[in-house]
DNA sequence: GCCAACGTTGGC
DNA sequence: GCCAACGTTGGC
């Protein structure tokens, strides 16, 4: 039996890659994360089927653009190995990798960007990860109730 | 193991 | 472009 459904959101600059790149990929593989604590999210607890909210960072305005769901469980990044790639991390062995990546499907992209301000506004949020001051965490936990506001947000119509 | 120096993130 | 916050590195 497989735990119960979870939630995460998902940082990247637009300048990396986008949700109309997803939109257009359909899955993707989210890679290149060297950070410890996001490195261990991505190893030891991103399941298949959680649900990711999809950030853009240092976007104008910076907010959460859609709704992906993970597709593929944590495993080693593969371009920790590539020599020459920026990826690469000639400390990380393949019998001991280092770095992990999953992959995401596109669910839905938001009608709007549901701007970080926005987020900082809306009481419900006020814990949220992602509004608290400094939190530069790239893949950060996300409570169901965040999830499926932030998913009103980005559709207003939809939830007439 | 401490901590200063340095690098990165990311909002503004 | 600035700079605060935070993570990592490396000398000791």
């Amino acid at each position: 039996m497989s735990r119960a459904t979870c939630y995460w959101l998902m940082k990247v600059e637009p300048a990396a890659y986008t949700i109309d790149q997803l939109e257009r990929d359909r899955t993707t593989t989210w890679e290149g994360v060297r950070n410890y604590k996001a490195r261990n999210y991505l190893r030891d607890e991103i399941k298949v089927g959680d649900g990711v909210l999809f950030y853009a960072s240092n976007a104008d305005p910076s907010g959460v653009v859609g709704i992906a769901q993970v597709v593929r469980d944590g495993y080693p990044d593969p371009y920790q190995f590539k020599r020459g790639h920026k990826y690469h991390d000639p400390k990380s062995t393949e019998s001991d990798p280092r770095w992990y990546a999953v992959d995401i499907r596109l669910v839905e992209k938001f009608m709007r960007v549901v701007s970080l301000a926005e987020l900082k506004a809306t009481r419900a949020l006020k814990n949220m990860m992602v509004t608290q001051r400094g939190a530069r965490l790239s893949i950060q936990p996300v409570t169901k109730s965040e999830f499926d506001a932030v998913r009103q947000m980005g559709h207003p119509r939809a939830t007439q």
